[in-house]
DNA sequence: TCTGGGGTCCTAGGACCC
DNA sequence: TCTGGGGTCCTAGGACCC
């Protein structure tokens, strides 16, 4: 039995466990550069307004009722980390599948014990972060996926579902869900499906995994083998390091200056670097990419990306960001209004079973000065606050800073900002 | 003026091998 | 007139997730 534990709302409840006026309100928080609403209180989404909904684009009236906030990400990642401790402590198996969700082993519990447990659960997260938090337990994790999906639309479950596999009223659920509001399908998957007279949770159930394997892919099929109750579908184990690192972001306005791509190119390169260096990898190619914005008809539209090896698996940043400035260089088009550009990091290896270049040989004693002078920077800059030691000055003001107007206090990560008054 | 930022897995098809 | 039958590896793109 997993129980998948899925936190309401998420980021507007972390904004309310700090600021309780927003209790009963309708609450949004915005993306980056405050694009789009990704996070909804159910009085917003109550209003109408719809996931990814373009701020600017939202009516003026509702614009005037609710509050919109600037996403906090410190804020959210501390408090994730919170409510997983607390799962820890009810399950020695918990996979945090993403910032709200976590997979929690539940076997071993009596069968008749195991929605108390779950209640429980709840009640404890509640009373020691504040999050309110949905628990849809089952024996596979599309069913738990379904029952969480129960557990939050209908306050008859008092926020703990359980679905066994077989029984009937699991029939009865099913019968009534769309087959697009199951975990891994979309609408694609959804459209293709109705040509096949499959509309229903319960019709895919039924369908021959074979043929739904040999018509889609084995993706689909393992979704029905998941929903008659046999798993089918493993979570990647969360301690495997990425396969690939990425850092982007739109600029705060269009810009089509060489000087603030390059800049902006480079502080994405160097943040890569620290993500890659924390997870113990080193990288063998980096990809940049630029694009304009692809929503203004009448603009100028461009969009490239390029791959540049590296000679030999790097994790220094010095290396990165000239990479980086390099491949920038090749694909910047002048009389082009930028909008958008990122960093990848590919090809990843583990630092210690790096494979030294024949082609670019480098001595030991270099390795381990840079070695050693990437683990001061990134010392110093994890004690003393990010950015404390960077790679070059960023100029204030620059087209590219994003734009977050609405941002709340970093109340569990930041003694300066935990007394800041806000008032509204 | 203004539309996010990450990830994963799978498949098809090309290039190449014997 | 008529030109095989397997393999592997890599990449791009699709589909999906939150």
């Amino acid at each position: 039995m997993i129980a998948l534990v899925d936190c309401n709302n998420f980021y507007v409840s972390c904004e309310r466990v700090f600021d309780p006026r927003l209790e009963g309100r309708p609450v949004g928080v915005l993306s980056n550069n405050d694009g789009c609403v990704v996070a909804r209180s159910n009085e917003l989404k109550a209003l109408g307004v719809a996931m990814g909904a373009p701020m600017h684009l939202l009516p003026p009236a509702i614009r005037r009722q609710a509050v919109l906030l600037s996403s906090n990400y410190a804020l959210y990642g501390d408090m994730s980390r919170r409510v997983n401790l607390i799962l820890e402590a009810f399950s020695p198996d918990v996979e945090v599948y993403s910032i709200d969700e976590s997979f929690v082993g539940f076997s071993g519990f009596a069968v008749d014990g195991r929605e108390a447990h779950a209640q429980r659960l709840r009640e404890t997260v509640r009373r020691d972060t504040g999050i309110p938090v949905c628990v849809g337990l089952a024996p596979t994790r599309v069913l738990a996926k379904v029952a969480n999906h129960l557990a939050k639309k209908q306050a008859a479950y008092q926020g703990v579902c359980l679905l066994e596999a077989d029984a009937p009223a699991t029939r009865a659920r099913l019968e009534r869900l769309p087959v697009s509001e199951l975990w891994g399908v979309a609408r694609r998957s959804a459209e293709r499906l109705a040509l096949m007279e499959i509309h229903t949770a319960w019709q895919l159930r039924q369908a021959d995994p074979k043929q739904v394997r040999r018509h889609f892919s084995v993706v689909l099929e393992r979704i029905v083998w998941e929903l008659r109750g046999r798993p089918a579908i493993r979570l990647d184990d969360l301690h495997e390091p990425r396969q690939r690192i990425m850092v982007s972001r739109s600029f705060g306005r269009l810009t089509g200056a060489f000087p603030d791509l390059q800049e902006a190119v480079r502080q994405h390169a160097a943040r890569a670097a620290e993500k890659l260096r924390d997870q113990g990898s080193q990288a063998r190619a980096l990809m940049v990419f630029v694009r304009s914005n692809p929503h203004l008809a009448g603009e100028r539209q461009y969009r490239n990306s390029v791959v540049v090896p590296l000679p030999a698996p790097s994790d220094d940043s010095r290396e990165l960001l000239a990479a980086a400035a390099r491949g920038l260089a090749a694909i910047f088009l002048a009389g082009v209004r930028y909008q958008k550009c990122g960093v990848m990091l590919l090809d990843l290896v583990e630092a210690d079973r790096r494979q030294l270049s024949l082609l670019a040989p480098c001595s030991e004693a270099a390795r381990g000065r840079s070695q050693r002078l990437m683990a001061t920077v990134d010392r110093l800059n994890r004690e003393m606050g990010r950015d404390t030691v960077r790679f070059g000055l960023p100029r204030q003001g620059s087209a590219w800073a994003l734009r977050c107007e609405r941002r709340t206090s970093r109340y569990t990560t930041r003694w300066d900002e935990l007394m800041r008054v806000k008032i509204r």
